[in-house]
This record gives structure tokens, C-alpha cells and sequence, in this order.
DNA sequence: TCCTTTTGGTATCGAGTCGATACTAATTAT
DNA sequence: ATAATTAGTATCGACTCGATACCAAAAGGA
């Protein structure tokens, strides 16, 4: 039994599963994807766009999310720029950069797609638990951008009235906590409840 | 806690993690890929046909086990064997059927970048077996064909001599009964050792 | 048997991905 | 002030991908 497994390609096993379920959902979502005019690569840069904080929907963090180059983020992000998905606006203190934000076009077309179907009525948290732990091994030793939800970063405090961001400084909303940041930093101490 | 968490997009909390994990394993294996001059695609390719049997290294087992369609994988095939990585040769008993086999020159290659160096010192028995239980409930809930290990499939039987498939009715060596097998069927009653 | 359906594969098209390279402009470090 | 870094775009060539059309072989039915 032991002797044998060594011998499979494709190739560690968990690369192997990895690999496999990434291919039965990607299936799924290419179809869906295609038959509302998009491609893969745009679907999950709508996906990120509508998910991340007001730090986090620019061009270069996109790239760094999906793990694509920044020429091929930008031709994306025109792609759905074109199809009236996303809006560009320039910032207003640092003139390099630019904010992507979906249109409500954008936002219900993405909502319409993912989560997909075929996931939907899976729950398991031993499952999820595990791969946040893989997870956090990878960005560990890939040396990457971790990306997370701001409430359970370190940076973010909890005030009187309200929520701040410990990096900015700025105020934070209630849903503004639920997004996901460029910035992320994970918590060094365990919470104790 | 729970509220916040309900709102999150990149869209199930399930979807995140895998979506996450491949988007770290990806970025590592295109950039290895692209060096060899190999596109994902490409490389999932090789190692595919690298890893499955006589029955299964055919453009229709290949695209399926992909989820992409036959036009791409004949294209995706083509460029495989314009670079020198795999052979064509026509079946013996179906005249439509060709067998694509990796050259040394492929083997080499594929086994050269698979898996992701980045996952090489992972070991979680616990992940692997709750993934295995998502990718059978996802087969199910997708019709789509399983892929499995020949060893393991409820139709391979244990000889005097050896090793035998009850559907094709062939003698199998120990090699073989390693490989990818697009005929796996899980086993029904669960073995006791 | 003839005839239909299914299956396996290729060719071609258009839109788009992707890395690579080259470039500009703004910001930051020295 | 000047150099280095960062954010972004433009363009190129190879390739992916779905769609469509097509062909040939095999399987199934009346």
C-alpha cells in the first residue's frame, strides 16, 4: 500500500486533490462565467473588487490577490472597465494610483455567479480550518501578501463608538470591518474568548 | 462575530480558502512552468498523461479530467507534442482513438516542476481526507467522470499472479495499477483490512 | 441490413490571458 | 537634487478557451 502511492503522479497527493476539486468547480464557474460575458480571470477580479476595502481596489493589489502580473491585472481590469463592471477613479492624495470599484451592474452580476452552486450546501469546518491553516503556511513561506478580513487584524481596534484602523487611523464602519485588506496583519495572540 | 462573517464575498468562506490556496500554488507553478517554456495548461496536461494508464491517456479522458473542452485539449496536445513532450499513436482496436504518451523528455520535464515545491513539506492527513470527501460529494453533485488510483477502483481484483481489471478483462502489473484510470469506480463496501 | 446516433478527434475563429519588455509619471529614500 | 522604488499603461507573441463546423469510426435500432 505505501510502496504503491509513491509511485502517483499529479503528484503529491494533496496537490492531487487540490488540483481536482479546483478543476470539477472551475468546470462549473467557466460556464457560468462565459454565459454572462466573462472570462474566469475577469470573473474573480469583479469577485475581489467587490469584497475589498477602499485600501485594497487598486490595480496592483488585484494582481497580487490573483497572483497575475500587473500587465496582465490592467488588461483585465480594462476589460471590465469596458463592459461597464467597474469604474477607475484616480486617489486623491497619492496621483499614481487608481481605484476599481464595481458597478451595481458589476456587483450583481458577480453575486449572480459565486459563490458556486455546487458548493453551496458543503459545510465543513474541519475542512475550512484546515486549509486557513495550509493557507497560512504558504503565505509564510511564499513570502506573499496575506490579505485577510480587516476585524480580525491586528491593526484594528475596537473604540466607544465604532471601530478604527490602527495603519490609517481612519474611522471604520461596520461593513467596512467586513472586507478584505491588502494590509492584513495577523493576530500575534490567540483572543481568548 | 457571526453577523460580520455572513457578509464576506470571494464568496463562500470555502470558496475563499481554495480559491486562496490556488491562487498561491498557481502563482509558484506558473512562473516554474513559463521557465520550461510551458504554459499551465500545458503542464497540467503533461502530468496528467504522466500519471494515467493505457486506457485514459487519450485528448477525451484528458479534457475531462481538465473540465475543458475537446477543442482545447486538441489544441493544448498539439503544442505538447510540437515541442517534443509527447507522441500520438493511434489505437490499435478503435481507429478514432489516439494514445498520447509523454516522451523521457516530457516525463523528465513535468516531474522537474510537479508538485509545487511549496507543498512539498506539507503533511496533513486530516485536510487530505476531508478532501477527498468534498471531491466525492462534488463528483456526485456534478456527474462528472471520478478518476481514480486503478488499485483502489471496486473493479480491480487481486490474482495468483498478479493483478487483473474486471472490465477489460487485462492482466495488470504492479505499475499500472498505480496509475490514473478514467474507468475508476469507488469501492462499494468499504475493505476491512 | 440500412440508418441514425454517439463518440473521438481536428480545424478555425474571435476574444481574451499571460509573461516580457519597455515606457511614463509620481513618490520616497538617500 | 538625484537615485530608487512604486503604480500603472501599452504592445508583442504564444497560447487558452468556447463555439462552431466538420469528418470518420463505432454502436444501436428498426
Amino acid at each position: 500500500m505505501c510502496r504503491v502511492d509513491t509511485c502517483i503522479r499529479v503528484s503529491s497527493r494533496l496537490y492531487f486533490l487540490l488540483q481536482r476539486v479546483g478543476a470539477v468547480i472551475g468546470e462549473e464557474l467557466r460556464g457560468r462565467a462565459s454565459q454572462a460575458g466573462l472570462s474566469m480571470a475577469q470573473l474573480e477580479a469583479l469577485d475581489y473588487l467587490a469584497s475589498c476595502n477602499r485600501y485594497s481596489d487598486t490595480p496592483a493589489a488585484t494582481g497580487a490577490f490573483l497572483g497575475i502580473t500587473k500587465g496582465t491585472t490592467s488588461q483585465t481590469l480594462r476589460a471590465l472597465e469596458d463592459k461597464g463592471l467597474i469604474t477607475k477613479t484616480p486617489d486623491a492624495n497619492d496621483a499614481r494610483v487608481v481605484h476599481c470599484r464595481p458597478t451595481r451592474k458589476g456587483r450583481t452580476l458577480a453575486r449572480s455567479i459565486l459563490p458556486p452552486e455546487i458548493l453551496r450546501d458543503v459545510d465543513s469546518p474541519t475542512l475550512e480550518a484546515e486549509l486557513e491553516a495550509l493557507l497560512r503556511q504558504l503565505q509564510r513561506s511564499s513570502g506573499n501578501v496575506a490579505f485577510g478580513v480587516c476585524h480580525s487584524c491586528e491593526k484594528f481596534t475596537r473604540e466607544a463608538q465604532g471601530y478604527r484602523c490602527g495603519l490609517t487611523g481612519e474611522r471604520l464602519t461596520e461593513l467596512d470591518s467586513t472586507k478584505l485588506c491588502r494590509e492584513y496583519e495577523a493576530p500575534r495572540l490567540r483572543v481568548v474568548d
